[in-house]
DNA sequence: CACGGAATATGAACGATGTCAATATGTGCG
DNA sequence: CGCACATATTGACATCGTTCATATTCCGTG
């Protein structure tokens, strides 16, 4: 209980603390020893628990994606049943979450999709989000609610079309509502 | 012509310098004393012409969205003339020219839409890249080619997919192929 | 041609940052 | 208790962006 000297369990309060830093700043603007300062600890004692300050941002990116895919399991919960429609609402429903994290988020977004996290092996492909999309994709196509033959790679044209709009969403580069308009424009050109 | 003291032309050659330092080692690991350094020049030289390091950045991202735009126009040049043919591919070579610049300089393709030239005005939508997408399609509209009712935030849809399955490559969470998956995919959706 | 102001470059300095080595301080086990 | 290990500190180093005062060069005007 000793409040001095040993911090206890230092790793997950810095990590803890570079969330706020990142979601705050950006991963870029991050410092550690900014971090070190605001848990009471000196600059170097981060690295008894973390290689170097990208170890960090790679332990902040997982909590980072973990966020998005609670997110997008929320979604999947709230349109349950097994009504087409209840399929279509939840495959909307992914893509918006996607992008609505993207918005809410946008530095955690750019961290978790960024060269930093892709580096390590912290790839969504094996995780939650693209598991769940493809899932959702799958159930549309067994409902037969997709047009013929739309169901190849359509995994990479959605994912990478939510991903792109997102990305440009966040830059500023589309309006707030492309969001909307790519699940509109999807429905249209693939479901039936 | 003398060799010391005065540069003659620091704003460019510190441009052209930081070019090179981004597409090897990232816009986010390049410093504005090495780039000074090669030029022998000193570190505190190049605020005579910028403002801050950003400024810097920004000019070299301009130069990527004119390398970028000038490769898209080779694209059309390539395929010139009145047929549907012609159109078709004008248009997948435009997606296809996009993702090649991405995965070809991954380092600037991250500058140009990163958060710092974002920040700037440096909009692609008013330049070159958007436009020559948005032209495209409107070919492909107008000569009926279009899958009935897909107009509507195409342009959207196909910039943004084209942007994220980009971005997702570079990253490592799609393989190259992919672009080409897109494009056929897009083909298949959207044209008829 | 001379000269003076504007443009451009220098040098030293400041504060901040990531990181490392040596050291000190806790914790838990025999 | 005493010893080993994990954890934190101190201090230092190199680097970085940036600023300020100063020096040098360029160029248009008299």
């Amino acid at each position: 209980m000793s409040r001095s000297y040993h911090h206890g369990a230092l790793a997950e309060a810095m990590v803890e603390q570079a969330l706020i830093a990142v979601r705050e700043h950006g991963a870029d603007h991050v410092s550690l020893r900014a971090i070190a300062q605001a848990l009471d600890v000196s600059p170097s004692a981060a690295y008894n628990h973390f290689a170097d300050k990208d170890a960090v941002l790679v332990a902040v990116g997982r909590c980072g994606l973990a966020a998005l895919d609670e997110r997008m399991a929320r979604v999947l919960a709230a349109h349950p049943g097994d009504s087409d429609e209840a399929a279509r609402a939840r495959f909307a429903g992914l893509g918006r979450a996607y992008i609505a994290f993207a918005v809410e988020e946008p530095n955690l977004f750019r961290l978790v999709f960024g060269p930093i996290c892709a580096e390590a092996d912290m790839g969504p492909e094996s995780s939650g989000p693209y598991v769940k999309l493809v899932d959702a994709l799958d159930d549309l196509d067994t409902r037969g609610l997709l047009v013929a033959g739309a169901r190849d790679g359509l995994d990479v044209i959605v994912w990478g079309a939510s991903h792109g709009i997102a990305s440009l969403i966040i830059e500023g580069y589309l309006p707030r509502e492309a969001g909307d308009a790519l699940i509109a424009s999807m429905d249209r050109l693939a479901l039936r």
